[in-house]
Order: C-alpha cells, then sequence, then structure tokens
RNA sequence: GUGCCUGUAGCUCAGUUGGAUAGAGCAACUGCCUUCUAAGCAGUAGGUCCUGGGUUCGAAUCCCCGCAGGCACGCCA
C-alpha cells in the first residue's frame, strides 16, 4: 500500500512550493533559507481553500519581509502545471491558500471498490509485534465500569492498530496469585466452614470479600465435596476452593468479554510467573544490578535512584514477593521472552502512580522503557434521570459489566465508551443510551448505514444494481455535499494512521458520525434516484462507497451495521 | 503537605501539536415530509477559552504565580 490520496496531494503542494521558493531565490527575489519545512494542512474555513501552507510566515523573518509579500512573491514563482491545483491566493496574515480541481478526489471512489472490506487498512506498523493488555479484572469477582470502559477502549485500541498494520495480540493478565489470592481464599473458607460448623463458630476475615458470589461459590463446591474438606489442613481446603472458584469466576469473566465482543488470545496466569521461577528471576536482576537493599527484613528496590520519591518493597519481610516484583517479572516477560516490540497497558485512573515505578524498575532490569506505553483511564460516572449512580440496585454493590449490558445495548456501550479521550472523565448518560434518537450517537450511525442500504434496496429491485467505477460519469459529482463526502471518504486511511499512532479509538466514532452527518446532508439536498441515469448511476456509486466506510469504521469498532431499522 | 491530570457555549465535548472571525452535538427558538427511511435536514441565538503575567509576526494551545475540581502517594493490587 503506497501513500493514501491525501498523502499524494500534500506532497504535491510541497514540493510546488519547494520550487516556487527555489525559483524565487535564482531570480534573486528571496535569499538563501536555512532547513525550511512545508506544513500543509486543512483550514478550518472552507472559505479558505482545500488547502494552505503557512511557508511565507516562516520564512518572513529569515528574509525580513512581510509575510503578505512573501507569499506573493512565492505564488508568482509556483508552477501548478500538471499539479491538481486550480488556483491560489494570499490570506489573512500570509497564508498561501490552494484550491483544488475537484477531480483530485475522484479516485477514492475506485479506491474504495477496489479494496472493499480493506479500504481504510495501511501497512504503517510494519508487522511490528504489538501487545495491548486490558481490562485484566481481579479474578475474585466481576467486572465493573472502569473494566467495561478499558474493555472497549482495549479491543478498540487492538483492532485499529491491526488496521494500521501491526501484529497484535490482545492479553488479559488473570491475577491468580499473591495477595488478593490469599483474601479471596480466606473468604471462600470462611464460607465454606460456616455450612457446616455454624456462622457464629467461625469468624469471617476483617478485609474479606462480602460479595453473595463468594457464598455462593462456597455452597456449589459444598455440593460438589460435601464437608471432605472440613478436617483437612488448611492450606489443603483454602487450594481447593481456589482452585474451583478461581476456574468458575475465569470462565465467567471470558463468557462476559465474549458477549461484550472481545476475545483475548491469551489468558496470561500471574501464578506462572512463579512457577516458571520468573519472579525470582527477576529479582535476581534487582540484586545483581546493585538497586537492591535489605530493611526491616523486607527487599528493597532503590527506586528513588531512578527519579522516584520512595523505595518499593519487592519481598515482604514474610518472604512473599510483591504484586509489583511479579509484574516487573510480568513485563520482562512481555518484551524479553516473548519479545514483543511495544507493550500498551491499559490500567484504571487509580493506577496511575505505579506507572513511573513500572518504568523505573524496566530501566533497573535493563529494559528500555519506552517498549512500555500505559494509557491511563478515568473512572465512568453513569448518570440516570439526570442523576449519578452509586450502586447497582440488584447487587447493592459497584454496578457491574452486566448490569450495564441489561440497561444498554452492546452496540451503545461499545460506541460511548470510545465517544472519549481515556484521560478524561466519562459521564455515561443510561437514558440517552438507550434512546432512539438522533441525541444518540449510535443510532446516527446506524441510522446513515441502514439509509443507504435502503437505497440500494430500492434501485436494485428496480433493476439498478451498483455500477462499476470504470464505467461512471464522475465529473457528474459537483455539488458541494457531494465533493465534502468524497473529501471524508478519502480521509479515512489517514485516519485511521493518525489514531493508531496516538492510540485513540475515539477518533474512530467521531469519524463516523462526521461522514453520517456529511451522508444525511447529502441525501436531502441530492436525490439518487433521478430522471439522469448517469447521475443516478454515479450517486448510487457514491452511495455505496459510504456504506462500505461506514461498514468498515463500525467493524473496527465491533458494532454493527443494521441494513434496516 | 508533595506530585500528576483537568478547567473551552446552559450541559457533554472537539480544537489538525503555535495559525485566519474558537467549533460540533444536546437543550432553546424558526422553518422543511403527495417524491430514495423526518431515528433526517436547513437556519437563528448562545463565549472573560478559570484569573493574572510572560515568550512572538500570532497563544485556547508553550512557560511562570494563583484559583477550582479529580486522582495518586501502603511490606494493597
Amino acid at each position: 500500500m503506497s501513500e493514501t490520496i491525501i498523502e499524494k496531494v500534500k506532497l504535491q503542494l510541497t514540493d510546488a512550493l519547494l520550487k516556487a521558493l527555489k525559483t524565487a531565490q535564482e531570480k534573486g527575489e528571496l535569499t538563501e533559507a536555512a532547513d525550511v519545512s512545508v506544513n500543509i494542512e486543512q483550514p478550518r474555513d472552507k472559505n479558505h481553500g482545500d488547502y494552505s501552507s503557512n511557508l511565507a510566515m516562516v520564512l518572513a523573518r529569515g528574509q525580513k519581509k512581510a509575510p503578505r509579500m512573501v507569499a506573493d512573491t512565492l505564488i508568482r514563482c509556483l508552477d501548478t502545471s500538471g499539479t491538481c491545483i486550480s488556483r491560489c491566493e494570499v490570506a489573512g496574515a500570509g497564508f498561501i491558500n490552494f484550491y483544488l480541481d475537484k477531480s483530485w478526489l475522484y479516485p477514492v471512489i475506485a479506491a474504495i471498490q477496489a479494496q472493499g472490506g480493506a479500504y481504510g487498512k495501511s501497512d504503517m506498523g510494519k508487522g511490528k509485534k504489538y501487545m495491548v493488555e486490558f481490562v485484566s479484572a481481579n479474578p475474585t469477582g466481576p467486572m465493573h465500569m472502569g473494566n467495561a470502559r478499558g474493555g472497549a477502549l482495549g479491543d478498540c485500541l487492538a483492532e485499529l492498530l491491526r488496521w494500521a498494520g501491526y501484529d497484535v495480540t490482545r492479553e488479559f493478565y488473570v491475577n491468580d496469585a499473591g495477595n488478593q489470592i490469599e483474601k479471596f481464599a480466606n473468604s471462600l473458607e470462611a464460607r465454606y466452614l460456616q455450612i457446616y460448623l455454624g456462622e457464629d463458630a467461625v469468624a469471617f476475615p476483617e478485609d474479606g470479600y462480602q460479595g453473595a458470589d463468594i457464598t455462593q461459590h462456597a455452597g456449589d463446591f459444598a455440593q460438589i465435596y460435601k464437608d471432605k474438606y472440613v478436617g483437612t489442613d488448611t492450606a489443603e481446603r483454602k487450594e481447593a476452593l481456589v482452585r474451583y472458584a478461581l476456574e468458575k469466576n475465569v470462565a465467567a469473566l471470558k463468557k462476559d468479554l465474549g458477549t461484550y465482543r472481545i476475545n483475548f488470545d491469551v489468558w496470561f496466569r500471574e501464578s506462572s510467573l512463579y512457577e516458571s521461577g520468573e519472579v525470582a528471576q527477576t529479582i535476581e536482576i534487582f540484586k545483581n544490578n546493585g538497586h537492591t537493599y535489605e530493611k526491616d527484613g523486607a527487599l528493597w528496590f532503590r527506586a528513588t535512584d531512578f527519579g522516584e520519591e520512595k523505595d518499593e518493597v519487592l519481598i515482604r519481610a514474610n518472604g512473599i514477593p510483591t504484586y509489583f516484583a511479579a509484574d516487573v517479572a510480568y513485563h520482562r516477560n512481555k518484551i524479553l521472552a516473548r519479545g514483543f516490540d511495544k507493550v500498551i497497558d491499559i490500567w484504571g485512573a487509580d493506577h496511575y502512580g505505579h506507572v513511573a515505578r513500572m518504568k523505573g524498575a524496566l530501566k533497573a532490569v535493563g529494559i528500555d522503557p519506552e517498549k512500555l506505553d500505559v494509557i491511563i483511564v478515568q473512572l465512568v460516572r453513569l448518570i440516570s434521570a439526570g442523576e449519578v449512580v452509586r450502586m447497582s440496585k440488584r447487587t447493592g454493590k459497584a454496578v457491574t459489566l452486566n448490569d450495564l449490558l441489561d440497561e444498554v445495548s452492546i452496540d451503545a456501550a461499545r460506541f460511548f465508551f470510545n465517544l472519549r479521550q481515556s484521560d478524561s472523565h466519562l459521564d455515561f448518560d443510561l437514558d440517552l443510551a438507550v434512546e432512539q434518537s438522533s441525541e444518540n450517537p449510535v443510532y446516527y450511525v446506524q441510522y446513515a448505514h441502514a439509509r443507504i442500504c435502503s437505497i440500494l434496496a430500492l434501485l436494485e429491485s428496480e433493476g439498478v444494481s451498483v455500477p462499476d467505477a470504470a464505467h461512471l460519469r464522475l465529473d457528474l459529482l459537483g455539488e458541494p455535499q457531494e465533493l465534502e463526502l468524497l473529501a471524508k471518504l478519502a480521509e479515512l486511511p489517514d485516519e485511521v494512521k493518525a489514531a493508531a499512532l496516538s492510540y485513540e479509538p475515539c477518533r474512530l466514532t467521531r469519524y463516523c458520525i462526521d461522514l453520517a452527518a456529511l451522508f444525511h446532508s447529502f441525501y436531502t439536498a441530492c436525490r439518487v434516484r433521478c430522471e439522469d441515469k448517469d447521475l443516478t448511476a454515479v450517486r448510487l456509486k457514491l452511495c455505496d462507497c459510504v456504506r462500505m466506510v461506514l461498514a468498515n469504521v463500525l467493524a473496527m469498532l465491533s458494532i454493527t451495521a443494521p441494513e434496516r431499522m
């Protein structure tokens, strides 16, 4: 895949400007300029042309001339022959505005026809191995709103990166070791023993998990094994309970995420890092590199040597490595053992403080911290009837992913969670998300797709099918609505690249809202089915291209593209 | 207290990495269906870009003093 239509035209404009500069210098009208970088941008205001450049303003200082004079000179020396430039002028403080011949956009039709469901893809990533690790909810219970947002974000980001030419792996990190599993075990044990010894006879741990799911697991376990584990020693009992409940929970996570249209390539177990000895090995590296010391019976990492405010414990006084130690081992595994070029972690805002520590630790064990990018997802506020929802009515606990999907369609959830940048707080309006109206952006976009399908079906029933791009009178496309649609269609490949580079799937939702808006305008202004057969044909083709592009973007977001609504 | 993030229309948010008269959607108001889906379109109105300095041809954007809100600072994960 070579450069996109937009990249081509920018190159053409850049080239023309540089030649004009050279010509002006040869004629002695402008002096030599050091390292000129030509910036071509799309003006906000359509009256300012299709593209514009600030070159004259950048040059002005070195030339000791007014920007507008430099611009005048450049335009006079500009050779537009063989380009798509139809007109250019000086405007504002010294901008050079380019007005292009409308035909520059026509090739997008053939491009979309040729690439179809792959239109928008690029090889920018050159097949580099990227991992997106996301959700990674504690397997001790169900998923909450943060997981729901992180899930939608991570999944769409992974897909976006794939479209941009990266080799992407989706991974879920199962925290099945360490402290919180210990808590999980103690809670299960207490509930189990309470069944046989009575609630008063067995104290429930202070910091235990209170949830009904724990009691449920203990009950189910008792159904199968009866009182077999009442008399055994506590370690054996807890191990059996955890093995049972954990697998149930992981299976439930898989199922719930699958329903949410998220399928992970790898479910990576924290416990495997202990079994393989990688945690111990990682701690050895810290020691060998001279970044550790012992204090109060614990082994510390001298994080302050890496710009941190505090040192970190690697091994507790009780001999158990910290989550932090295991996490460093995990990232060594990702980057060294499995050779990912880039590891992207999606964490909740409450893990913010962990980012710098993690990067410092990677440096300490000899890994380039640049290999790790962390995306922080801000927490979600649910809004219902204009008020903040804090608790789930059903469980009395935090609202879970399943609670949300009871209220809202999967399409709406995935769309809404990708509407905003991840680092901004998100208000999720439950009433809006279920509303079937123009206020709801998901429906707005899907409606555009359905409308197009409806036109295609109508004309098809009259014997008019979508024509081949080669047999079209493309020059009949000239209405502003038509040209703007073409321009937006042409942007997709560039938009995918930009979104992938900045890790912002929200650019895709915005893109398809924009595209849908342009289509709706076109629909009102231009009739597809009309007297002129050639015009019908070319507009029908345009509709089909919009349909294809909407479908492609929605596919990237794993949102359905209905044919009728 | 220390560090990080955020502050843009009544509300929710964009703002092309320093560019032109700061933009959308919702809410408000005015119009548009005998013709391809009105779940739509066209238009009007709405601003101290948190305050105050600085950098320069030019600042919502970059730098400093404040103000307000959020988060993080455990031998938790």
